[in-house]
DNA sequence: AAAGTTATTAACCAGATAGTTAATAGCTGA
DNA sequence: TCAGCTATTAACTATCTGGTTAATAACTTT
């Protein structure tokens, strides 16, 4: 319709742009859904694109899923190696990835659930991230930025844990703070809090490095 | 066959028992698969029961399910609402009760994911559990056992997140640690990190209570 | 420009699934 | 013991859904 300036065809032939634009709304439906509710004639409406395509592209619903969280990893790969190596910061800085990105917690809310055979997808990749984050908490601990004799394992687990849950568990955000996880007033309120509980489990002595403010 | 002992009739008429076989086997149904993937035949199945049954009791498999949650939540009331007020043993209290039963994170993990409206079931019950543990909480904070100042919302919502979020993800738990939530090396290494932390968030001195340990 | 290739489409299908109909078997009270 | 109620059952249905068939329209190659 009118896009075109010399030609007047309507269907013009892209394989790379069908793909990409089935993948994106497949995210949203997975996203949205997960695997058994998400439907593929609602994805291929979404993508404007005949739904046999999902089946010419990506031969059937369970590997689209598959393809579209792969390359939901592979995009947070970046962001998720730079973590800072300050505690508090990073406690921050995962809650921004957090709710900044809705469809990154709710893709891996649905394969906590859902019985799809999960540590299939992507998992290299995730065990390199993981590496790479642990090694620098290891360093930064070293460095006497997070008490000595910490269980890293645990101390990263629990960054996730309370950077992660706000979004994951949107009902008791609510239910505890009146407002959603997105709200501005409840990301304030976390984020100051976040910044008091990192500089807490950072050092050996907690208040040495930073001259005291009121605590979250 | 042959349980009884006088009479040799088959088939006992008993609505309460038929309710609570359906009951519990949608608990499991629904906690295994959400609401989108349960399938009431399975349910039927599973409570031995003929699915017509099921609509029978309870209407509709909408209804069913907002039932099943509503006990689930009813359930769990009590122990939640005697929540220790010292911080450490209360992130170990709710790890209990999070990897004790799996079906109370679930639900509440489908809930969050799920599109069905949700602060409809049982919110007054939710609302009113919330707000004796934050009272709790408070009288914590005035008797020294929580540093001052410190956001009691943003804390509780923490505590849940520490203890809850293992097994909600059970894939990063098992990729950061090597073990499964329920594994006794790491619920081990939990509750000793737990400990830690509580401790580290308790009091403004963080060490004057208790004989300092090697930390978790 | 014709032959070959490939992206795209409409129409279709078999299996599943929530919910229903209508008949029946067990219980209760008189 | 019989009439009425109610818990239980088998069989059925309308709809939905992932996946397919087969034809076609758009590019490429020669």
């Amino acid at each position: 319709m009118g896009k075109r300036v010399t030609t007047t065809r309507r269907n013009i032939r892209d394989l790379a742009r069908t793909r990409e634009r089935i993948l994106k709304a497949a995210l949203a439906e997975f996203s949205a859904r997960g695997f058994a509710g998400a439907r593929t004639e609602r994805i291929a409406r979404r993508a404007r694109v005949n739904k046999r395509m999902l089946f010419y592209c990506f031969g059937s619903k369970r590997a689209l899923h598959a393809e579209v969280l792969r390359r939901k990893i592979a995009d947070k790969a970046e962001a998720i190696a730079s973590t800072p190596e300050d505690l508090a910061a990073a406690l921050k800085y995962w809650a921004e990835i957090g709710t900044g990105d809705g469809d990154w917690i709710r893709m891996h809310e649905w394969e906590a659930l859902e019985p799809g055979a999960w540590p299939t997808v992507a998992r290299a990749e995730r065990r390199r991230l993981f590496v790479s984050v642990h090694t620098r908490l290891r360093r930064a601990q070293l460095a006497g930025a997070v008490a000595p004799g910490v269980n890293l394992e645990q101390l990263f687990l629990s960054v996730i844990a309370l950077s992660a849950f706000p979004a994951a568990f949107p009902q008791f955000t609510r239910l505890i703070t009146g407002f959603g996880p997105r709200h501005p007033r409840f990301r304030r309120a976390r984020a100051r809090f976040l910044g008091w509980l990192g500089a807490r489990m950072a050092a050996v002595a907690p208040r040495p490095l930073r001259k005291r403010r009121k605590p979250g």
